[in-house]
DNA sequence: TATGAATGAGTCTTCATTCAT
DNA sequence: CATGAATGAAGACTCATTCAT
């Protein structure tokens, strides 16, 4: 955008001086994955990225060959941790709506949690990048651990379990656009809430 | 000097697919609708709203003043369009889970159909905008609708009534994500779908 | 400039209607003196002149081929009207010094008169436009009644003609970035200013 | 992809005229002065001055927030530079006469001089700039230079100082209209003539 | 490893200009 | 005569990227 915003002092301002090493790389790709979670893709500068990260914008380039190549990254380190967060919510849950549930409230925590692994769930089939593939490919797989926890479960026939699937993403990861911490409700209350919704499609519920 | 070489000195043939007129603006706002959806805000360049416009970048700026302006407008005629819709669908439904269903199968039809207007829902709060205000007011005004929807159900006590609608609200937005026409599904059986997975939450369930 | 300043409604705004007829050339030229005076040759868009004659953008066209065209005739008329009128203000002064003061006062009376005619008198050698020459044979025209007025004057003989012109006529073109209407001197009270400024202001002369 | 292709990869040659480093600024501001005084602020782009100081359009954004930016800069080192010249020039001089005449001659040979400063000494309060008071202040301030040495002077009862100032001001500055470097006169006999006229060119004067 | 400085394509926006109606 | 709508080049500014030091 062209617009003049406000008069910058320089341009590569000076960083607050942060630990270097290889925990320079994990601030990176922490930094990223907030502001692409929070402006998006293209909303998001490098140079932002680069003083988030406590680095001048060329020193970026060190660690990461393109902001696509970061973009990768981050997806994956997210989606990675995410799976390894979701699979030990249910490991040790046997009833199909508990395990869903489990898993929703484990999907939601590290969405929503401020962690540093903060997942562009925007399916990126729209963003005309090069290696897209590569992102929808890990996100399927990821999103497969929903897929199964879904046919484990005792839908109505109308159900379609395609969509229910999809549709309880969408409610899970539209939740980064509308939770604030502080609120009434926290991070858990989230995804009890989206699991209790969710659960109505069952064929039968028990009786309280 | 600025010489116009691409109209044609022809005679009598009219442009066939550029008609202007009070036309043109629609095309721009239905152009900008489509690629700000699909792309986001930030990832559309005016160019690109313009070709599909059939006009060139400097073309648009008669139009309208900036390239938020176009957001502010497209924003606003598809939200309009979209109560019109979903106020029409539920007048002459009174069971109240069944008034729900109406509204989001209407939600999702205008959404996903194709049509001139598809709106950009995720919430701007995240855009750097100036006017972002005026676009939060216009949304939360829209989603009051399903607010009072929502009012009128029997939920169960532990049924949190606001993270409901956000999160349904969430399920139906994301559709826009995932929805492919000519799909298994039909946009109207994406709507019935979510109404179905969303019912969940009710009091009580009549037994079949 | 790119700079995005306000937000405008429409490009062309309507304009409040005005007398029509040949009229129109003149309000035209009258507009454009005005402005290229306040804001240079640049700063001023056709469009603001268009507005502030009371017509359209593409109107102006009907009127004048180029904007360039539209400064030089702004220029002609200009320094016709300041030739008429410093001609006639030392028609019946044949006293030497009497003479260049009352030219003065004519030159910074309609300089500064608001009056329609305005003339830029930056000389335009600096424009890169196509027929400068024009315009500065006719300035040079217009300065030469006061290479005469000088001329005729009795000057030391360290005082070189040339120069005293070109700073004189300096000091007078200069008064339209400081001379403010209203204030404490009159359009006239400058031009006699700079008339005893250039005779000499000095209270007492050493003899030599 | 931003492939630099001007740069050579030669190995041991250095870049001749383009010498990098705090250099690089004050050739910008000295580019960007002239030009700003030759042919004003909007009519000269930001591709000139890079051009001029031997950059592309974008590196001058390195160095320097905005075209505005740049334009206040100029404005103030030239304004210091010039204070500095001609407080120097005046320091051992007592008569008051003489200490107006070489802060004129001192004004004019900075302005005219070529050197690397060449200030923007057109009024800016024209230019719809924001930070335009800035600008003003600096200005004003160097002006006081003058209106104490006025103060000094012994004038004729009818003398208004204010005007004087502001003429003779007027007549400086717009040497750089028309003055050439190479003709019959030098930067300093400029001055002097300047200094001459104002302090009455006349051979003799009808005494009183 | 990190940085300062540069690059150049691309962004939004403006504007002189054209022309069918 | 005037307008509404369009044009396309140019303007200021941004940004991913490069690379010598």
């Amino acid at each position: 955008m062209a617009k003049p915003k406000g008069r910058k002092k320089g341009s590569d301002e000076k960083p607050k001086l942060l630990r270097r090493g290889p925990d320079r790389r994990r601030q990176i790709v922490a930094a990223a994955s907030q502001l692409f979670a929070r402006k998006g893709f293209e909303g998001t500068s490098i140079r932002e990225i680069a003083a988030a990260s406590g680095v001048l914008s060329g020193s970026l380039y060190y660690h990461f060959p393109s902001k696509e190549d970061l973009l990768f990254t981050v997806h994956q380190e997210s989606l990675t941790a995410m799976r390894r967060e979701v699979e030990a919510a249910i490991a040790d849950v046997t009833e199909p709506w508990a395990r869903l549930e489990e898993a929703i409230v484990a999907h939601c925590r590290i969405l929503l949690g401020g962690s540093v692994t903060r997942a562009i769930l925007t399916p990126p089939r729209y963003y005309n990048l090069q290696g897209v593939r590569k992102l929808v490919r890990q996100r399927d797989e990821y999103e497969r651990i929903f897929a199964r926890l879904i046919d484990d479960l005792p839908l109505k026939a109308d159900c379609d379990r395609h969509a229910f699937r999809l549709s309880m993403l969408g409610a899970m990861n539209w939740t980064v656009f509308w939770f604030s911490a502080g609120g009434r409700l926290s991070v858990d209350d989230v995804g009890r809430q989206i699991a209790l919704m969710v659960r109505g499609a069952a064929l039968e519920r028990p009786r309280k």
